[in-house]
RNA sequence: UCCUCAGUAGCUCAAUGGCAGAGCAUCCGGCUGUUAACCGGAGGGUUGUAGGUUCGAGUCCUACCUGAGGAGCCA
C-alpha cells in the first residue's frame, strides 16, 4: 500500500493505493476516476478496450466519496494533475456512495455558512487538509524548539477555581456545586512550573467567553505559552524570535506543497529571519500618527492601528514597552519608567496582527500585593501565587502564542476558523 | 453588546410589485486523453418564520429566527 504523495518513488511498478473518489471524469470509452487519500490526489485511467467489461462497469458507477482500493501500474505522465497517473487494473469498492443520496459538498463553489454546517466532511478538501498539514508542522516545530532549548513541559490545569487575569469574560462550568471556569491562561500555574523546573511551557487549549466577532477570533484556541525562571523582558523577545522563526523555517522545509495547494506566496515567510525589529510603544505611538491614526499616547493598539504598524515591516515586530495601566496587574514595571510595563507583543506581518503577547512578572511581594488591590482583586484567590513570591523569588517572565493566529499568517487565510478542525465562535458550536 | 448585510431547488445565485429561472449536483443519452471536462435531454420549489399593506408580494412594512462581515476586547 502506497501513500498518494510518495508515488513519484514508484514510477514504473505495480501498487496498490487505498483511498476515496475525489471526482469522476468521463470521455467516452475512457474513464478517469480522481483518488485522494489524505496525502494528495491521484489520477487514474481506464481504457474500456484494455479491460474487463465489469471492471469498465465498475469505475462508471463510481461516486464522490466512495471509498475504494486499487491496483494498477504508475507512470509518470505530464497530463495528470500530480505528474504521475495509475493504470487501474482492479479496484475493490468498500462503500460505493448511492448515487440517490450524494456526498454534498461537491467540487463547485459553497457558501461559508453550507461549508461550515458542514465541516467534518469540509476537512476532506484539500485545502482544509493542507492547512492541517501546515497546523501539524507549526505544532511539530514548537514542541522540537522547546525541547531543544531544554524546556520541560508541564500543562497548567483546564478547569480553574477563578479568572487568571481577571480582565476577560470566561466560560462557568459547575464543579460539584461550586462554580469554576475554563482555563483563559495557563500562565500562574506555568509560573509556578518555572520556579519548579527553570525552563517549562504549558501547551493546551484556551477559553474565551468574550463576545467577539473577528475573523481573528475563536472562543476555543490552542495556546502555547513558555515560561522562564531568572528571565527578563530582552530574554523573553530573543526567546520570541526565535520561536517564530523556527516555526516559519519547519514549514518552509516540508510544507511546501501545502503552501502550494493554499496558493500561498512564500517569499514574505522566506523574508522572516533573525533578528525581528523591536519598537518600543512610544516609538510605535510616533509612527502610528506619523501614519494618519488618531490613537493617543496611554491607549492600546487597535486591529487597525495593528495592521498599519506591521506593514511597515517585512517581519514580525516586536512592540514592548505598553503604558502599564493598559495591561495586566501582573506585569513588572519598567524600574527606570514605572508608567510603562516590562512586556512585548509580536505582531505578524500582512496585517495578520498580534502572534505573541507577554511580559516579565513581577516578582516582588509587596508590588504584587498593592497590584491585587488596585485592580479590586481579593488576596485570597491569589494565596497560592503570592507563595511564589515569598520563597525564592527571582526574576521571571513568558509569553503566549496563539496557534491558530500563526497558522493563519502562515497559510495566508482570510479567516482563523479554518486553521483548527472544529472551530467554536460565538455563534457555532456544531459540529 | 453595537453597526451593516444576507436568507429563493441538494449547492451557488437570478427574477422593475404582475406566469419562480439558470449553472452545478443527480438521472438518461453522446464523446478514446479528460483537467471544477464538454454536448443534448429529464426530474427537482410551503421563496427562513409569523403578521401586515395591496386587485396581486420572492420583491414593500413590522416583529422574530438563523447566519455572515466589521467594531470593541483579546492570542
Amino acid at each position: 500500500m502506497v501513500a498518494i504523495a510518495r508515488l513519484g518513488e514508484h514510477i514504473g511498478e505495480e501498487v496498490r493505493v487505498r483511498g476515496w473518489v475525489y471526482n469522476l471524469r468521463e470521455s467516452g470509452k475512457l474513464l478517469f476516476p480522481i483518488l485522494r487519500d489524505g496525502s494528495g490526489l491521484l489520477q487514474a485511467v481506464v481504457f474500456q478496450k484494455n479491460v474487463p467489461p465489469e471492471l469498465f462497469a465498475q469505475v462508471r458507477e463510481l461516486t464522490q466519496e466512495s471509498s475504494v482500493e486499487v491496483r494498477g501500474a504508475i507512470r509518470a505522465d505530464a497530463r495528470a494533475p500530480g505528474g504521475v497517473e495509475l493504470d487501474l487494473r482492479e479496484i475493490s469498492v468498500l462503500q460505493l456512495v448511492p448515487a440517490s443520496d450524494p456526498y454534498p459538498i461537491t467540487p463547485k463553489e459553497h457558501g461559508i455558512d453550507f461549508l461550515m454546517d458542514h465541516r467534518h466532511l469540509w476537512l476532506r478538501s484539500q485545502r482544509q487538509t493542507a492547512i492541517l498539514h501546515v497546523r501539524h508542522q507549526v505544532i511539530r516545530a514548537v514542541r522540537d524548539f522547546f525541547d531543544g532549548e531544554g524546556f520541560v513541559l508541564a500543562d497548567a490545569p483546564i478547569l480553574t477555581p477563578s479568572a487568571c487575569e481577571g480582565t476577560s469574560t470566561l466560560f462557568e462550568v459547575e464543579y460539584f456545586g461550586e462554580k469554576a471556569y475554563l482555563t483563559q491562561s495557563g500562565q500562574l500555574y506555568a509560573e509556578a512550573a518555572a520556579l519548579a523546573l527553570g525552563k517549562t511551557y504549558c501547551f493546551g487549549p484556551t477559553f474565551r467567553a468574550e463576545k467577539s466577532k473577528t475573523r481573528r477570533h475563536l472562543t476555543e484556541f490552542w495556546m502555547v505559552e513558555p515560561e522562564v525562571a531568572f528571565a527578563q523582558l530582552d530574554d523573553l523577545m530573543h526567546l520570541a524570535e526565535r520561536l517564530v522563526a523556527a516555526i516559519i523555517s519547519r514549514v518552509l522545509e516540508n510544507s511546501r506543497p501545502a503552501l502550494k495547494v493554499l496558493e500561498r506566496d512564500s517569499t514574505p515567510l522566506e523574508a522572516v529571519q533573525l533578528p525581528f525589529p523591536r519598537l518600543s510603544y512610544d516609538d510605535a505611538v510616533c509612527r502610528l500618527q506619523a501614519a494618519g491614526s488618531t490613537m493617543q499616547w496611554g491607549d492600546d493598539l487597535g486591529g487597525a492601528d495593528e495592521t498599519l504598524l506591521s506593514k511597515q515591516f517585512d517581519r514580525p515586530v516586536m512592540v514592548h514597552r505598553y503604558p502599564a495601566a493598559a495591561k495586566a496587574f501582573y506585569m513588572q514595571p519598567d524600574p527606570e519608567r514605572p508608567e510603562v510595563a516590562l512586556c512585548v507583543d509580536m505582531l505578524a506581518p500582512e496585517g495578520y496582527g498580534e502572534i505573541v503577547g507577554g511580559s516579565q512578572r513581577i516578582h516582588d511581594l509587596e508590588l504584587l500585593r498593592r497590584r491585587l488591590e488596585e485592580n479590586h482583586l481579593a488576596e485570597k484567590d491569589f494565596r497560592w501565587y503570592l507563595d511564589l513570591r515569598r520563597w525564592g523569588s527571582v526574576p521571571h517572565g513568558g509569553f503566549g502564542m496563539g496557534i491558530e493566529r500563526v497558522v493563519a499568517w502562515i497559510c495566508g487565510l482570510e479567516h482563523i476558523r479554518e486553521t483548527i478542525p472544529f472551530p467554536r465562535t460565538i455563534y457555532r458550536i456544531t459540529p
